[in-house]
RNA sequence: GGCCCGGUGGUCAAGCGGUUAAGACACCGCCCUUUCACGGCGGCUUCACGAGUUCGAAUCUCGUCCGGGUCACCA
């Protein structure tokens, strides 16, 4: 393999769950190798048995291609360094954890779990006491001849530092003693995330590691595995977490009770795919230059490491709002009624309705797709609305007057021979010059009528045009006779 | 608690020794206007603190404080 081709993997555990945080990590490491013309692998970290949940894996793949993530190997996809689910390299973990064994640098340990857990409540912060590092070998090949359960734990040096170097963190030097002999192999005979992790991404020529900074401390028993194999060891990029804030003022790593921290849920609340990924990206990564709307496309042009920022970021819901009211209001119409068809449906039902129109007042006003209905539900059905409504001192209207201006609208509505926004247009404003009286005097009670709330998407023409003739005549004589 | 990382407005952030310390969201005001939006214009708020180094520090060093992460047969 040529090793100046970058390569990065998305390496998830299969939950059923895509955290924001996850989706984010994922789109960085598509980014940093399509950035440098590189490659993106997908791995499913599956080890943990007792955490398998039933078609997790497929939230994954259908999540990836809904935000164009396209992996160039996978599971699904194949690849030149399968399998590329963990379960299917189950055995092939275990003879590098044996080559370790055999060099003296990981040992069998057959401590029981119960043991472990008394260690643990007994001294706080003591962690494993190694008390299997040194069994003589004798004991220890009894032990396994009697089938003893038992992991493969890595000893790690008891003094000196190790120091890695992180590419957006620099370098970073930890004590050995801070180091636990972790597990590789457990005794179920699957490894341990970070063996399988070192392993694996090994195997499969990853360069560059991309993962979140909760991996930072970690990172030392990483690098002395790979010496201990004498790897090479990868580019290390470790982002910054993604914080929620607290009802308190305080901040934490983001999670549901942040709000919705899931794609899915994401999507559920009325944002578009395109806005969460556009700002995702920019939730600890900065572009060269001052702009922020991007495509994926574009972000694959922009991206680079060295705008990686260090310091967390919170995920302002706000902001998502913002970007998801501008992916809106950019798009076509007609897209627009594909994806808010399933709204509109809440409120027209099968009841056909002028789309251009629709879509016209909507776009410039919808935030979130959820807001559909509500905003429009006096299309649905008239609201029992008060007579006082017709009263505006900015449009100069009473209730005389109003009834005035309804009566007038609604003789030359009558006669109207097409019932468009153009003809509604014209022969409205043309009513109001004639009556000699200011546009909003005719037309907030015509929309009063026609709405039976105060505050409406579009104007009184829009909402005309969508009720249709007889609906909109019905309702501007409802509203006459309330004041008569 | 030990260790690791961070700290520019309420939020995302630019900045890499000399700037009037960008920009965006949010908020407030004005304009536009057929209500509400959109759009336009303007405003509000920031270098955590203290010592150094330097002619000069948001930028470099140290300390303090604050925040976060991590200490599993989870990933």
């Amino acid at each position: 393999m040529d090793k100046r081709v970058v390569r990065t993997r998305f390496a998830p555990s299969p939950t059923g769950f895509m955290h924001v945080g996850n989706l984010r990590t994922a789109l960085y490491e598509y980014l940093i190798a399509k950035s440098q013309g590189g490659q993106f692998v997908l791995r499913i970290e599956d080890t943990d048995q007792e955490r398998l949940v039933e078609g997790a894996v497929q939230v994954i793949y259908n999540t990836l291609a809904q935000v164009g993530l396209k992996h160039d190997e996978g599971p699904d996809v194949g690849g030149a360094f399968g399998p590329y689910i963990q379960s299917e390299r189950k055995n092939l973990y275990r003879p590098y954890a044996e080559q370790l064994v055999r060099e003296g640098k990981a040992y069998y340990c057959f401590c029981t779990k119960e043991r472990l857990e008394s260690l643990h409540n007994e001294k706080e912060g003591g962690g494993y006491d190694r008390h299997c590092r040194n069994l003589p070998e004798e004991e220890v090949k009894a032990l396994l001849e009697k089938g003893t359960p038992y992991v493969i734990r890595q000893k790690m040096p008891l003094e000196g530092s190790t120091t890695f170097h992180d590419v957006v963190y620099g370098d970073i030097t930890i004590e050995n003693k801070e180091l636990e002999d972790q597990i590789l192999l457990k005794s179920d005979g699957y490894p341990t995330y970070n063996f399988a992790n070192v392993v694996d991404d090994h195997l499969m020529h990853i360069t560059h590691v991309v993962r979140g900074c909760e991996y930072l401390t970690s990172t030392p028993k990483y690098n002395l595995l790979y010496e201990a194999f004498g790897w090479e060891v990868p580019t290390y990029v470790h982002l910054p977490l993604i914080m929620g804030k607290n009802e308190d003022g305080s901040v934490s790593k983001l999670s549901k009770r942040h709000g919705a921290t899931g794609f899915a849920d994401l999507l559920a609340e009325g944002y578009l795919t395109e806005a969460i990924v556009n700002y995702i990206a920019l939730l600890g990564w900065c572009p060269k230059e001052n702009r922020e709307l991007f495509t994926l496309q574009e972000l694959a042009e922009n991206f680079s490491i060295d705008g990686i920022s260090k310091s967390p970021a919170v995920f302002d819901y706000e902001k998502l709002r913002w970007f998801n009211a501008e992916y809106i209001r950019a798009m076509a119409p007609e897209a627009f009624l594909q994806i808010a068809a399933p709204y509109l449906q809440k409120v027209f039902g099968d009841r056909p309705y002028d789309g251009a129109v629709l879509a016209s007042i909507l776009q410039p006003r919808v935030v979130q797709l959820t807001q559909i209905p509500e905003m429009l539900d006096f299309f649905r059905e008239l609201p029992d609305y008060p007579a006082e409504f017709f009263i505006n001192k900015k449009s100069k209207t009473n209730l005389e007057n109003s009834a005035e201006m309804l009566k007038a609208a609604i003789e030359t509505l009558e006669s109207l021979p097409e019932w468009t926004m153009d003809s509604l247009h014209e022969t409205l404003l043309s009513l109001a010059q004639r009556m000699g009286v200011k546009n909003g005097t005719l037309l907030w009670p015509v929309r009063i009528a026609a709405a039976g709330v105060q505050v409406t998407p579009g104007g009184a023409m829009e909402i005309l045009a969508i009720l249709g003739r007889d609906e909109a005549l019905r309702r501007l004589r409802l509203g006459l006779a309330k004041l008569n």
